[in-house]
DNA sequence: GGGTGTCTGGGACACTTGTCCAACTTCGCG
DNA sequence: CGCGAAGTTGGACAAGTGTCCCAGACACCC
């Protein structure tokens, strides 16, 4: 085995974890199926780390932290109307749910097992905060490029919206029915899209007036 | 250890199961953890059942079984307007999730094992067709009690409801704030009423003419 | 009452699991 | 060059797993 840093390893064990979890579920991420799909000796695992349910955190910080940027652009393409925008960024989601469902499926039972470990039990609190907090800045986002106001407060839109994009994934992983979840979220967005009302007049901040408010970051 | 014919023994192992695997997790549910939850000897397990996934099989039966007729019950009672009804069952399922939430999470965990379970890949479909079918129930009978009409298709709207409780109590789960979830079921609520309509004119049937349309079954 | 089929239950099997050790090699610095 | 720190590794451990066998006990029907 080439020579490296421990802590070089350590992410890689997370990522075969990762890749082992996807693939067969985190039942079966055991510490000689991750070394093995890392291709590392079962002794490297307990120099690297310190125990399996520490490594498993690390998958979670793995995932939780690619997750936030892929969606965001979908928004800033097209600004239509609410309605085509929600529509298309749920779809985004279940579209990445449909091409990697292990993955997803993995998270699942991630949070399931950590909420029976002990050691774990503080981190589904904060992976779904994580949650929130990206659904919030999308929304937040979503304002201002819609022109857009929230009737309701953003952070408990934002928890509706995991919600039902949790739900979904959970329904559509259950049967695997296209249609139907495509249906669910034409609902949805049907429901969601209401909750947007035009903008007040732009707020022009007296003391410094601008040429165009467009310009706002 | 009292005789007992095999099936009996069966159901009882099931119940059991169930006890465990609220309790501890269903990765805790082991035959051993089980027959000791049951009071019976290791050996009484596979001459009862032939083996642990079967067994799992009964437990989902076992739950999804007894689940549609609590629900029920709360629609029929105070039958106020829309968002009211809708609202307070909605609630009772979020009661129901946080005075047991051990046993919901187990079927979090049972769809999640199964959907990894060669042998037991058929369970989350006909699991969750069940669910569908117990919101689609009650979603029609919504629409008798109240006097109205979705404007959706039924079928459809049950799934999103169910996608909906799936969804809150997934992050209930994960971080139990119960302001929050309360929020969400709001936020639900007032999203989901608008698809309500005044029913059209109580269709008379033309041949057969009643008194009054309200003594209908 | 005898015998057949149902039920009991102790014990074992083959295997997998997370974790650890102790010996070995390699690196980098003085 | 020498030496301590860092990295590598085969092998083992104790515990736990699902499943099965087999000898015995009991119930019920002819």
């Amino acid at each position: 085995m080439a020579r490296m840093p421990a802590a070089e390893r350590r992410v890689a064990l997370a990522r075969a974890a990762l890749a082992v979890a996807d693939r067969d579920g985190v039942h079966a991420a055991t510490t000689r199926a991750i070394v093995a799909e890392a291709g590392m000796p079962l002794s490297s695992f307990h120099y690297a780390v310190p125990s399996r349910d520490e490594l498993l955190r690390d998958v979670v910080a793995l995932v939780v932290e690619g997750e936030s940027d892929a969606a965001l652009a979908e928004l800033l393409a097209g600004a239509d109307d609410v309605p085509t925008v929600l529509r298309r960024t749920l779809g985004a989601y279940l579209e990445h749910v449909r091409t990697a469902p292990g993955r997803e499926q993995a998270m699942f039972e991630l949070t399931q097992y950590a909420l029976r470990t002990a050691e774990l039990a503080d981190l589904p609190a904060a992976q779904y905060a994580r949650y929130h907090a990206t659904a919030e800045a999308l929304l937040t986002a979503a304002e201002q490029h819609l022109g857009i106001r929230w009737s309701a407060p953003v952070s408990d839109l934002a928890r509706l919206v995991v919600t039902i994009t949790d739900g979904v994934t959970l329904g559509w992983l259950a049967d695997r029915d296209d249609a139907a979840a495509d249906r669910t979220l034409d609902l949805a967005t049907a429901a969601l899209a209401p909750f947007a009302h035009p903008a007040p007049a732009p707020v022009p901040v007296p003391s410094a007036p601008r040429t165009t408010p467009l310009e706002e970051a």
